[in-house]
DNA sequence: TTGATTTGACCCAT
DNA sequence: ATGGGTCAAATCAA
């Protein structure tokens, strides 16, 4: 199950990296071919190894469960699973991320800790997440609550991510999701300032997640980055598919099973070497290898995600049996070069298609 | 034109 | 009284 997921995940990871990289594949047709074959070839493995394992319940449930206990906060594991996958699909990789971290994913005393070997290791800084209480998950929902933030630290959780290492610098690190800026402040005893961020959606859909970025005292080069409140908005920038720790989340079942987005930064930051054959095409896989979003890469210039999205739809994520990759396809071929959206309309389609009976949308 | 960011002011918890 | 969180007008950028 767990090659399972990080092939599945390594698949996601093709798509996303596809469609980022629409607008320069217009004359490559060649190379987008091979593109859809790698992430086809991909997606044909999970087929045919979910096919033959035994299922004791239904496919779309297992699925649910599976990212329930295997995502959230387990990033470092995905760096694992997506490590095996590439093993299982005969490519030689190690885990970079963009910087040339090599990644070492490990438990200690139930925190999560995803180390770099360079600064990371240096600084002792890792990804840190401090889950504080799941059986308190109130997001904040009305202005006359907002002050009470301070009270309720139950309702929070802290991260620890490293900076962008280029570009521009005072880019807060990405975790999948837009956000706006809202408020900037001095903090006592705080050598750089606070960064308030709320969810881009806030108004369409009265989501509620906020976000604090602040640079550690001691390392200018690691963001900790305090989540409050629950995405309710089913509208991310990335990668779909995988659960981001938010306190909802721990312990019981979200009650609606809005599927959330990890802090991408820590999985996007992560490079995909080529396969061979992918490599040998007349354009290198270098164009779609991930960039750091801060740094070179394609992310827009603001504080958020760039573009691309992948709603996974309200009732949680869905999962293809048949038809995953010609949809996808035909989405891509459908969205056209310019859309940001893109990724949405990829799987909202999907969505469309893969809704099990008798799960309802919101 | 629209959406995002900046920044000073305001409000509330401590 | 003070500090932290948020608001909202002004400004910026696409």
């Amino acid at each position: 199950m767990e090659e399972n997921r990080g092939l599945i995940l390594y698949g996601c990871t093709l798509a996303k990296n596809l469609e980022e990289n629409l607008p320069n594949l217009a004359n490559q047709p060649d190379f987008f071919l091979r593109s859809c074959d790698e992430i086809i070839r991909v997606f044909s493995n999970v087929k045919e190894r979910l096919s033959r394992e035994v299922v004791p319940q239904p496919f779309d449930v297992g699925i649910q469960e599976w990212l329930r206990s295997g995502t959230g906060t387990n990033t470092e594991n995905q760096a694992m699973d997506l490590l095996k996958a590439q093993s299982i699909l005969g490519h030689s990789s190690q885990y970079h991320d963009a910087h040339g971290f090599e990644f070492i994913g490990h438990q200690m005393g139930g925190e999560r800790v995803m180390e770099g070997d360079a600064q990371g290791l240096r600084a002792g800084r890792g990804l840190e997440i401090k889950p504080v209480d799941a059986s308190n998950p109130s997001p904040e929902t009305s202005p006359s609550q907002r002050r009470r933030k301070r009270k309720d630290e139950a309702d929070k959780i802290v991260e620890r991510v490293p900076a962008p290492q280029m570009g521009n610098l005072d880019l807060p690190p990405e975790d999948g999701f837009t956000w706006r800026k809202y408020g900037q402040k001095e903090i006592l005893g705080c050598r750089h300032p606070r960064s308030y961020y709320r969810c881009t959606h806030q108004r369409l859909y009265q989501c509620p997640a906020k976000k604090q970025v602040q640079r550690l005292n001691d390392d200018f080069y690691t963001f900790e980055v305090t989540y409050r409140g629950n995405h309710t908005c089913n509208i991310s920038s990335t990668t779909p598919f995988v659960s981001v720790p938010t306190p909802i989340e721990h312990g019981t079942i979200p009650q609606t099973t809005t599927t959330m987005q990890p802090p991408l930064s820590h999985w996007l930051s992560m490079e995909i070497k080529p396969p061979p054959e992918v490599e040998a095409a007349p354009t290198s896989f270098d164009t779609l290898a991930f960039q750091y979003p801060g740094g070179a890469g394609p992310s827009s210039s603001s504080s958020v995600a760039a573009g691309g999205s992948g709603s996974a739809g309200p009732s949680g994520p869905q999962f293809p049996v048949y038809q995953p990759v010609s949809d996808l396809a035909d989405a891509i071929f459908n969205s056209g070069s310019s859309s940001n959206n893109s990724m949405e309309l990829i799987f909202s389609s999907i969505d469309e298609n893969w809704d099990t009976p008798g799960e309802k949308k919101n």
